[in-house]
DNA sequence: CCTAAAATGAAAACCGTTGTCAAAACTGGC
DNA sequence: GCCAGTTTTGACAACGGTTTTCATTTTAGG
């Protein structure tokens, strides 16, 4: 992943960027994969972050809403957040051992999504689509230990 | 949606179908769309049964775990239930109001996320795709009231 | 019946998350 | 620089869905 990209620094998007705010958004945009509160906060004061848990979970959110981080619930009900490199609508291909992302567009899912819906009356649609699956280094690892 | 098929009632899929079970299968196929554990739960005490929550809990995740009833994750972490028509794998369009839910198929998805996968060295895929919108019943209602 | 194994349920524990509230850090005037 | 007003921060408590615990009840076989 790239990593260094963010988006409108320094401005926002509603709320103030504040130190922590960026902080966190700085230390998920690290990560290749999706990462719960309790990581970010983990690996922060790690690094030496003088940073509450509940300032990690109000920026993510913060972040979330504005759309400059993706959520996702995993199977146990956690929330993982990922920055990520497009700002438009897009699913994600993610290797279930060791939570590398890849970003994936796919505009025949929004038509089928869409299709399907209207086929059935259904207004307003949208959907949730995730891939999950072992990634070729895990594999590779997997296979030789 | 049909509501009074049932799967392999008295055998079970591996576990014993005991009475309590049977009746948390019961109330479940007698619902529409996705159902939380304790919404169950509430239906149940209210139609006179004698049951405790932990066993619902319980029962629907043994359900789950046989393969009777399908399981979703709202977006607020709460665990819904659902006893579905079919016992092979589909996806859901559901209506994100009232709850009503369609079953639906959808193969191309399945070659797509297949796909996907394998471009970027991924194996082992399995996917998560749920559609949500507004059922023509509720768009009336809301365009009404 | 009688016993062993499984299921049940009330209450406690769990755990991720959110609310509370006082202290600290910004903000725009003076 | 200093002040009043607002926002953010963070330790801690509370919340809510779910799971665990454990004593009791039920079920299945002799």
């Amino acid at each position: 992943m790239s990593g260094t990209r963010v988006y409108g620094i320094g401005r926002g998007e509603g709320r103030p960027m504040t130190s922590r705010r960026a902080a966190v958004r700085e230390t998920l945009s690290r990560n290749d994969g999706f990462r719960s509160a309790q990581d970010i906060y983990a690996q922060m004061r790690a690094d030496g972050a003088k940073i509450g848990l509940t300032t990690v979970y109000r920026a993510l959110q913060t972040l979330a809403e504005s759309g400059q981080v993706d959520v996702l619930r995993t199977d146990d009900g956690e929330c993982v957040y990922r920055a990520c490199a497009t700002g438009s609508h897009h699913h994600h291909l993610v290797c279930r051992n060791c939570g590398r992302t890849v970003e994936v567009a796919g505009p025949e899912i929004e038509r089928w999504a869409e299709s399907v819906g209207a086929e059935h009356g259904f207004t307003a649609m949208t959907h949730t689509v995730e891939i999950f699956g072992t990634c070729a280094t895990c594999a590779a690892v997997a296979s030789a230990g």
